[in-house]
DNA sequence: AATCATTCCAACCGCGCGATT
DNA sequence: TAATCGCGCGGTTGGAATGAT
């Protein structure tokens, strides 16, 4: 993948503080095809790793820090570009509501996808729906709605996926998208979901996703608690007495909407063709 | 058409950890 | 054992692209 003209224009070099010992100046900033170029075939002619004697050897006026950087997140052959599958989406958000913010983990479970591109997608997507409905992306709140709300109009996505793709054998589709994975009716309580329950391996083609039980047939939909739903999220911090409230109100898919918070979210959340897109706040009286 | 605001993401930075000397 | 080095991680930033007014 070339780097966007339009990053070039902007290049710039770096300040005299930035420097080889030899008196050498370092760039910083965009990469240019010409950098990208002599990393690429020096890769692939001695491999990855020490970085720093890397960046030299291969004639680059550039740290070995930014060469990793360059490499790892946009030159390497695997990397996958494009918008992040409802199956990826999804597994980002059970991953992260398991490890937090542990972004080179959660990558290490979506091949071709990096942390950075993760971490890009959390905090523009995922954090932005909760700036617009006012709650912190790490409050209980926000997590419940994720939980009975995001995830399971991924998986309608994906069943969607899959159902044309049974419609269309010629389908672009990837089945290692939509192959493990029995999407759930709306009604979330007759959620039916594949096992194993865990992510096992980097394989796509063996990847299957931990729902949480709130989604499993059985629980009726009932949140309890964090500890009796196994919702285990690393980094989040002791909810306030304000925040438990919450546990009184939340219900089952269909009573959940009872709510006020809850009926505008649900309203919100999905009516827009794009899973992302919350309507505002206003809008919606939040 | 111009200006301003927002979104998105590539790239940088600081820190911590493990390996090496 | 302490000092140094190299690497990887998570957080943050800069600016192009896009949208709204």
């Amino acid at each position: 993948m070339i780097m966007n003209s339009s990053k070039v224009r902007n290049f710039k070099s770096v300040g005299s503080n930035n420097s080889y010992e030899n008196g050498t100046e370092l760039r910083r900033g965009p990469w240019t095809l010409e950098e990208d170029n002599l990393l690429i075939q020096y890769i692939s002619c001695h491999g990855e790793g020490r970085w720093n004697s890397l960046a030299k050897c291969a004639g680059l006026k550039r740290t070995g820090k930014s060469c990793r950087l360059r490499w790892l997140n946009y030159l390497k052959p695997d990397i996958k570009r494009g918008n992040l599958t409802p199956h990826e989406q999804l597994l980002i958000l059970e991953l992260h509501s398991k490890w937090g913010n542990r972004w080179s983990k959660i990558a290490q479970h979506l091949p071709g996808r990096t942390d950075n591109e993760i971490k890009n997608y959390w905090r523009t997507r995922v954090q932005k729906q909760a700036r617009q409905l006012k709650v912190d992306s790490n409050s209980k709140k926000f997590l419940e709605a994720i939980r009975t709300h995001w995830m399971p109009r991924l998986l309608e996505k994906m069943e969607q996926n899959n159902s044309s793709l049974n419609s269309s054998p010629s389908s672009s589709i990837s089945t290692l998208e939509t192959q493990n994975f029995t999407a759930p009716s709306p009604v979330f309580n007759q959620a039916h979901l594949p096992s194993p329950n865990v992510v096992n391996n980097s394989d796509m083609s063996n990847l299957t996703v931990k729902i949480p039980e709130i989604l499993t047939p059985g629980k009726n939909f009932h949140a309890k608690s964090l500890e009796d739903d196994c919702y285990h999220v690393d980094n989040i911090p002791s909810y306030d007495m304000q925040e438990l409230e919450y546990q009184d109100i939340l219900l089952s898919g269909r009573q959940v909407a009872e709510n006020d918070w809850f009926e505008d979210l649900g309203s919100a959340f999905w009516n827009t063709d794009e899973l992302w897109q919350f309507r505002k706040p206003e809008e919606v009286g939040v």
